[in-house]
DNA sequence: CTCCAGTTACA
DNA sequence: TGTAAC
DNA sequence: GGAG
């Protein structure tokens, strides 16, 4: 891949805050920028043909057709004839994921639901068992033939009426009056007007998708599917744009973004609004600027969104659920169906449609309460569920396949509540929020547009994790077992992904860490940088073109030495990555992967002659027991377990540990506790109520074997030094009937452990950094703090030799019932599982 | 020049 | 103790 | 390899 087609020339990406725009006053601009994004994309798609390992075993349609609802104009009342006719909700609205679990045997059943919320709304009722929640019963919110509109109420953050867009009232009078005055808000009001004009006058080839800006777009007739990227998926919907001192010219981007996608732009709040963008974090400094004294005067069903999800929309090609992009998650805006179901009641019909007991991984505190149907496992319908729906979809752009967000479990009864805890009322960004920044950092760079931009870090999280995941389902052909194949498999499914103009960078860098992890000596920090490399470049992080080395020395976590691999792969130049890019450390890379097998004995397996997996089952290279069974299994170990299959094994492993003690508590950690959609293993922690003076002591032991009894735990790996220590951790392989075999980590700990093991074990971050991140920053923030974090708790008193030596051990500094109990004491908020990723 | 998380199991 | 793993 |  020749670099200068892949390096895209022009300057700034689409969405960029430049305040040149507002010096020239030139509205064309973004028109530019968005020609220039997607001539990047569309090299970035050029770039993508090659890849490597790894993809989840089920066909990407599926997910994403489980992920991202489709909607149906239709059910809307969007179609282009009604466009006028402002549906009150919006597809965008709709709660997706939820996937309620139907009440266990309470009396049994340990209570471990999240920080506390026992508020009936929000966890409602369950209903009988019954019904598995397989996909396919499962209900999507598009398909359920929905009741006929009730009043909505507890939706968005309106209360109030809800106008006609062709009549809308004014709202908020006194809106931005502490702007006013201002030069730059009035200058920035006089761009709005010159913007509205220039809609009107467009109109036309607006709606053709064209917008008029005739000459540049005639030569991207072909970008233009991309131009069309999003097509006009905002149609119907009307944004309040709050305007901000400083930033016009960013501003004046999001309104032609906007508007371009279909929707209408307003300044001001009115009675006609169905979103507000907003990145800030209080509702009350928004109601403020707006004029407003409470945000419940907005329209009913109003929805406060941070820009990002716009700009997903338009990447995605259509409406996302907004719940992960809401600007007040806390309030956990109760998101409805087109159909106008009461939220409450959604979800309680979901929850008569689904069930069957499950673990609620969101569990945290062991106290005890009444266990409450929660929906912890993500809905992941099938396709096919929706493959009537979609056929409406009004711009069916080719990228719409290849996008996909995270799987958001909605966890509706998981918001964090009651004492020690707060919302996050106004700016409480506590220090976590900066650990998490900073993880990211390496991706985020600082400059003074940059952390203006509150809502940045999301946006930027979902980027990278859409970007990667493109990117390891483009390295992969389909189909359990042919991935191993390597080679001819490309069958034409073309796999291509509209990340950002920086994205070749990423994947460099991916491929760069891939290799390095072959090369023996490297220093582990060093090929950490480079991992960190993968982060930095997708076009939401780094909003601006990489042109040299020098450039991205701008981003932290970039310095002289991996600018001097970016200016390497920028001029072709064959330098260090290409040298040091060996057949032989590609190989090891290899063999690395096999399950026990780590650097150093990868390295020496290559030395006595092993260049393949399949060299290892034939030869004898005098593995370890554990070894073996990673070659024997290599190509299942290395798949991906679909997060169903993980329920489908804890639920095996959760009942036979309930026959044998049913005070046991069982849950499932790991990647899929943070809503992870495919896992590596599955990581199952428990634990047991001492309170009647009773443990799990020797539970494991006969778990292990009614398991193996069962046929579902086939190996051992490594088992606990202790088998019926209170602390004990198995780990081995395991299968549901007919499957693959796949990793399990059970681990056993003692009750009041319960909440540093939570953490511990949940940790964070894999699916791209492979690094357990959040776990490694969290304990060096304690440190920092002068504790010490493990998994067994936090301790005070540590005393370090200037090496950092533990002298001693310290001594409990809280008890660690509950991970917010740690939290508390290092002063952060908790953060919901899937939010312990940057 | 120093630090980069902190721990367990296996051979 | 070094290696590999969580 | 990068940051302090
Ligand atoms: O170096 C590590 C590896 C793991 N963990 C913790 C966090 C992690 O979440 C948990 C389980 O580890 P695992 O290797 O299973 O990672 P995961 O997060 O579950 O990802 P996946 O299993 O999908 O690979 O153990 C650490 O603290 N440090
Ligand atoms: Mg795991």
């Amino acid at each position: 891949m020749p670099k200068d087609t892949l390096f895209p020339t022009h300057r700034v990406d689409f969405w960029s805050e430049l305040d040149e725009l507002d010096r020239s006053g030139d509205l064309e601009e973004s028109d530019e920028e968005a020609e220039a994004f997607d001539r990047s994309i569309q090299q970035e798609v050029e770039a993508k043909r090659v890849k490597r390992h790894e993809r989840p075993e089920r066909p990407i349609d599926e997910e994403e057709a489980g992920l991202l609802p489709i909607v149906d104009e239709d059910q809307l009342g969007l179609t282009a004839s009604s466009h006028q006719a402002l549906p009150s909700f919006h597809a965008s609205q709709i709660l997706f994921h939820s996937t309620p679990k139907q009440l266990r045997d309470l009396s049994t059943l340990p209570s471990v639901d999240t920080p506390l919320d026992d508020t009936p709304g929000a966890t409602e009722s369950h209903q009988p068992a019954g019904v598995l929640d397989t996909p396919e019963n499962i209900a999507s919110p598009i398909d359920t033939p929905s009741s006929s509109s009730r009043r909505l109420t507890g939706t968005g953050e309106g209360r109030g009426r809800r106008d006609d867009p062709a009549t809308p009232v004014p709202l908020g009078t006194e809106a931005f009056k502490n702007l006013k005055g201002k030069k730059d808000f009035q200058t920035l009001t006089k761009h709005f007007e010159l913007f509205s004009k220039g809609i009107s006058k467009d109109v036309t080839a607006n709606n053709a998708n064209v917008k008029g800006k005739g000459k540049a777009k005639a030569q991207k007739s072909d970008s233009m599917l991309i131009a069309g990227l999003g097509g006009r998926v905002l149609e119907g919907l009307r944004f309040c744009v709050p305007p901000e001192l400083g930033q016009v010219g960013k501003h004046k981007q999001r309104w032609d973004i906007i508007s371009k996608l279909g929707g209408q732009v307003v300044l001001q709040p009115d009675t006609s609004i169905t979103h507000i963008i907003y990145d800030g974090r209080s509702q009350i400094a928004l109601a403020r600027e707006l004029g407003l004294k409470s945000l419940s005067e907005l329209p009913e069903g109003t929805v406060c969104v941070r820009w990002d999800w716009v700009v997903q929309c338009k990447l995605a090609g259509r409406l996302l659920d907004t719940s992960q992009f809401l600007s007040f998650p806390k309030t956990f805006t109760k998101m409805i169906s087109a159909k106008a179901v009461p939220a409450t009641r959604r979800l309680a019909d979901i929850t008569s449609l689904l069930s069957r007991g499950t673990s609620d991984s969101d569990t945290e505190s062991p106290v005890k309460r009444p266990r409450i149907p929660s929906s912890a496992i993500p809905a992941i319908p099938r396709p096919d569920v929706f493959a009537t729906t979609r056929t409406k979809k009004p711009f069916l752009n080719p990228w719409r396949s290849e996008l996909k967000i995270v799987p958001t479990v909605d966890t509706v009864h998981a918001l964090p509540k009651g004492p020690g805890w707060k919302f996050g009322k106004g700016d409480d960004r506590d220090d976590l929020d900066d650990i998490l920044s900073a993880l990211k950092d390496g991706t985020i760079y600082e400059e003074e547009c940059f952390t203006s931009a509150r809502g940045m870090p999301y946006c930027c999280y979902h980027h990278v994790v859409i970007a990667h995941y493109i990117r390891s389902q483009s390295a992969n052909p389909d189909s359990r077992g042919d991935r191993f194949k390597c080679g001819q498999d490309h069958d034409g499914t073309e796999r291509s992904t509209n990340a950002g103009p920086n994205e070749w960078l990423a994947k460099k860098f991916e491929d760069l860490h891939d290799m390095y992890l072959g090369v023996q000596g490297k220093n582990q920090f060093a090929i950490r940088q480079y991992q960190q490399g993968e982060l930095f470049f997708p076009s939401c992080c780094t909003p601006w073109i990489i042109t040299s080395g020098k450039d991205a020395r701008r981003i932290k976590g970039v310095g002289q030495s991996i600018a001097d691999r970016i200016d390497e792969f920028i001029s072709g130049e064959p330098g260090r990555a290409y040298y040091e890019d060996t057949e032989k450390a590609r190989i090891v890379a290899v063999l690395k992967d096999v399950y026990g097998v780590g650097e150093t004995f990868a390295n020496e397996l290559y030395k006595r002659g092993a260049r393949s997996i399949r060299d290892l089952k034939e030869k004898d290279f005098g593995l370890t027991p554990g070894q073996n069974i990673g070659v024997e299994l290599y190509e299942d170990l290395n798949t991906r377990i679909p997060r169903e299959e993980c329920r489908a094994i804890y639920e095996l492993i959760a009942s036979k540990a309930r026959a044998i003690d049913p005070k046991i508590w069982v849950e499932i950690m790991g990647s899929y506790r943070r809503g992870q959609e495919d896992s590596g293993d599955v990581d199952i922690l428990i634990t047991r109520d001492t309170d009647d003076g009773l443990t799990h002591e020797g539970l494991l032991k006969s778990l292990v074997i009614g398991l193996k009894e069962n046929g579902v735990i086939t190996h051992d790996l490594s088992v606990p030094s202790q088998w019926d220590a209170l602390e004990a951790k198995w780990m081995g392989v395991g299968k549901v009937p007919g499957g693959r075999y796949r990793r399990i980590d059970i681990l056993c700990i003692p009750f009041d452990q319960w909440g540093a093991a939570l953490i511990y074990f949940t940790g964070n971050i894999s699916d791209i950094l492979c690094l357990k991140q959040f776990n490694r920053s969290l304990r060096l923030y304690a440190r920092k703090k002068g504790y010490s974090l493990n998994q067994r708790g936090l301790y005070v008193g540590v005393i370090r030799d200037k090496g950092g030596l533990k002298m001693t051990e310290g001594e409990f500094a809280v008890i660690t019932k509950t991970e917010q109990e740690i939290f508390d004491v290092l002063g952060l908020r908790w953060r919901h599982p899937h939010l312990r990723r940057p």
